[in-house]
Order: C-alpha cells, then structure tokens, then sequence
DNA sequence: ATAAAACATATAATACTACAAATACCAGCC
DNA sequence: GGCTGGTATTTGTAGTATTATATGTTTTAT
C-alpha cells in the first residue's frame, strides 16, 4: 500500500487539474520548457504531480486548447512554437506575466490597446445603449471617488474601458477586454512599486466619457488616444527605470526579443 | 516557385475528444444550447455520443478552457454567458461560422480588422527584418501569379496579412493572425457562392507592400485602410442581397444583435 | 412549531487499471 | 542501400470505484 498524498488546497480554491495546467503552463511561459521540447511522459509528469494520469491529461487538453502543446501518439506531448500559442487567452497572457519577460508582454498589451481602444471608444459613441452609457458613468463616478493611487481606484480603472468595450457591440472587442482584464494584473504591481508614477488621469477619463454620452465618435476617439498615450508613457517611464525614458527604439527592440 | 497548399486543420484526424468538442461547441454557438442552460449529465452526454465518460470529460475540459462552460459538482455542466466566451479563440470563432449568426460574426471580425491591420501595416514598416519583408512579398507574388477568383488567390491573400501581422514583432497581433486565418473560411464560402463580387485588389497590395519595404508606416497604414474598406464594403455588398447596399445603421443593427 | 442539525442523494472530481491504437525505431531481408 | 515487418513505447479510450460537495429532506432539540 502507498501512502496517499494529500494535495493542499489552502490557497487554491482551482481544481487540482487546473492548478496541474497552471503550473505547466507557466513552467511553458518562463522558457522552462522550450518551443519543440517535448514533456516526460504522462505517467512520469502525473507522479511529479502527485497525481493521476486522469487528471493530468485533463490539465495537457487543457493546455492544448490554449495551443500551448500538442500530443500526439508515441512521441509525447511537444511545447508548441510561439507563435502557435493562443497569447489573447486570459489565461495565457497571465501565465507570461510571471515570466522574465513579463514587461515585453505588459508593453505589447499596451500596444494593442493603443490600437484597439480608441476605435472601441468612437464606436461606443455611435452604438452605446443608455444602460452602456449609465455604467460607463458610474465606472468614472466610481474611480473619481476612490482617489487616486488606491487599488480602488485602479480597478474602477479597468471597469471604465471594459464597459466602453462591452458598449460597441463587438464581441470581439469584448474578449479582448477580457484580455486587458488580465494584463492589468502586471499593472497593478508596477503601481504598487513605484506609486509616485501611477497617474490615472481624471480629466481625460472624463472627456471620452462626455463625448461618447454626446454621440462623438472622433472626439471620443481622440481623446482616448491621449488617454492611453499617458498611460503608456508612465509604462515605459518604469520600465526604463529612473535613469532615462524609454525611446520607441527600445520599446521596439523589447518587442523583436519576445518575437524570438 | 513550388506552393505547398497547407490545409491548417484537418477535422477528418482528429481524436475523439477533439470530435465532441468541436460537436458541443457548435451546439452552443448554435444557440441549441443557450447560456445558463445546464447540459446533461456526464453519464447521458457520453452515451449520447457513445463515448466513455473519460473522452467526454477532456472533450468538456477543452471547451471550459475555452471559457464556453464552467462545471461545478452536483450542479452540472452549465453554459456560460455569451460575454464570458473567449470569441478570439480561433475554434470558437470557427464555431460560430456555422451558427445562424455568422453572418454578423463575420461583420464584427471585419470591423476589428479595420480596426488592427492598419496599425499592424504601420508597425510592419517600421519593424519588419528583411527576411519577414520577403515574406510578404512572396505571399504579395504568390497572390499575382494565382490570378482572381480562385481558392489559391483568397490563400496567399491570407498568407500577405498574416505576415504583415507577424512582422509587427507584437505576439497579440500574431495571434491575432490566427482568429483571422479562422475567419476566412466564412468569406470563402461567401466568394464561392458569389464569385462576381470578390475582388482582391491586387493593386492596393501592392502599395502595402511597397510603403512596408519603404519603411513608410503611415503609408503603409493608410493604403490599408483602403483595402479594407474595399473588402469590407464588398461584404456588406453580399450580405445586403442584391437590392440595395448595406448601410451603416445595418451595420450596427447587426452588431446590437450579437451583442444581445 | 420552528430552527438547527443530521442524513440522503445526485453529480462532478479524482483515481486506478486495462486494453487499443499509433508510430518511431530497429532488425532483418532482398 | 532500401524496403519490410516486428517491437516497444507512448498516447488514446474504456470502465469502474471512490471521494467531495451541493442540494433537498428528515429528524431532533428547544
């Protein structure tokens, strides 16, 4: 008879076989395991584990559907190449913020939402229903009462542009403030690090509010572009550290790294 | 040169589990099985497909992964809201290319790619290495050597915008690829059922590509705003039927009906 | 009579075993 | 050398048993 091991559930309310994909999925994100590598056998990884092979395939199909792997009979489970790897998961994208490349990720995210937001925000102005319009109001109304520099308000933060998004009808849009939703995780540690740089800006927050309510797509457009191009002025800022700000030759040099 | 024709994803190879999957998923983008509806058991689902619980169970896995259900014990298997799916999972994209929707589906995919690929044309010139400009630019010759009309043209034409995304070095956008690669196969059926109206604007490829080798980033960005808007006004032009052309309110009408 | 506690039940979660299928690898043959 | 077939290894599938947990019911104590 084997002595059973007892998994600790103390801080993981997940179920065992997706802590297993989380923990794996990780390991694949910080280059533990590389693009081709292929994993040790089922039998193998579920004694690793502590667990049985059930439910470790269950944490491999996973992890498969997110494109991060791919089985296939005899050879084993095979890390797929990075760019096969489904990066607009949420969960995906939260497993690379704990890799070392973490900030390259956060400013790619950045990116994209400088690209995306602002067309979101001119097509809330055109589409957005009054119950849009009402929760994207009280979002602001929420994280101007929170002040500034608390998680609060940080969260209110998210729950503002998530709302715009869910406001232009797309469902596309809408996922990826599910996207967003996760990379802001990355931001909030930043913010807890260097507090003095977090600047939320109010005034501008609610310029693209008064413009969507006012049905103005190109000046709610605009106005998120400024929105988004302070905030990712305050990235960079971080991100190059105290000594000198960021150029776009960096930022685009980070960006040819991640693309490997 | 030689083309290898890729067929991306063989559903005649797939396992079992992958089959189910694909089979539920559908039956949920569907609409057979609506959001908050509770699937029934594992027990009566695996007999329904005539599988073990096991195979149904990973099959499930997958599509919780997806963010398309969520189980819990006693409970059941419930769908999830429609706002919870991850839409930019390329199955599930694929997935609903076959509901009584894809037709607004396809026009929120469109939308979004007038929103990305200009900045992504954008980026390309200013990033792009040389050996990833040769990359489009075979997909840019591949696409000229194929003619019109024919299911070659609409491939390499893909190819062209997925190495325009791949060169942006930013992995969203890649994956971002993906979800249009899944996409396409709806506006392939529409070219084939329609075959008078699908343009390829060869001549506004080539001003992408020439502005991206240039390294012409607002060039490049607004040729391609060109090019979308012709393809996107071609769709509209099928989906509104012959009679009259689609106009923006029908749009966004449409798009109110996704968002439910 | 009411509220709390114990119990029953149904379902997913996990575990374990056995067998099937696929295929890379190698030996042997022509 | 190249082909052929066998073999071993790994994933794929099946079936059953056990455990955990949420829900509903009954019992019990006040």
């Amino acid at each position: 008879m084997q002595v059973k091991r007892k998994p600790s559930r103390m801080f993981s309310q997940r179920s065992i076989h997706g802590r297993i994909a989380h923990e794996i999925g990780q390991q694949i994100l910080r280059g533990d395991l590389q693009p081709g590598q292929i994993l040790p056998s089922e039998i193998d990884l579920g004694e690793g584990f502590g667990v049985s092979r059930t439910v470790l395939r269950e944490a491999i199909k996973v992890l498969a559907a997110k494109g991060l792997v791919e089985s296939r009979t005899k050879i084993g489970t095979r890390v797929k190449p990075r760019d096969q790897w489904n990066m607009l998961d949420p969960d995906v994208l939260s497993w690379s913020l704990v890799s070392n490349e973490a900030e390259d990720y956060a400013l790619a995210v950045s990116e994209m939402r400088r690209v995306l937001e602002p067309a979101g925000a001119a097509l809330a102005a055109q589409r957005a229903t009054p119950a849009q319009v009402t929760r994207i109001r009280a979002a602001f109304e929420a994280m101007e009462a929170a002040g500034r520099n608390t998680e609060e308000s940080v969260y209110h933060d998210l729950r503002f542009h998530l709302a715009i998004l869910e406001a232009t009808g797309n469902p596309f849009l809408v996922s990826m403030g599910h996207v967003i939703e996760s990379a802001i995780a990355f931001n909030i540690k930043l913010s807890v690090e260097f507090p003095a740089l977090r600047i939320q800006s109010l005034p501008l927050h609610r310029i693209v509010l008064e413009r969507i309510e006012k049905g103005d797509p190109r000046g709610a457009q605009a106005a998120m572009v400024k929105l988004l191009q302070e905030a990712q002025m305050d990235i960079e800022r971080i991100l190059a550290g105290p000594r000198k700000r960021a150029t776009r030759a960096a930022s685009t040099r980070r960006l040819r790294k991640v693309q490997e």
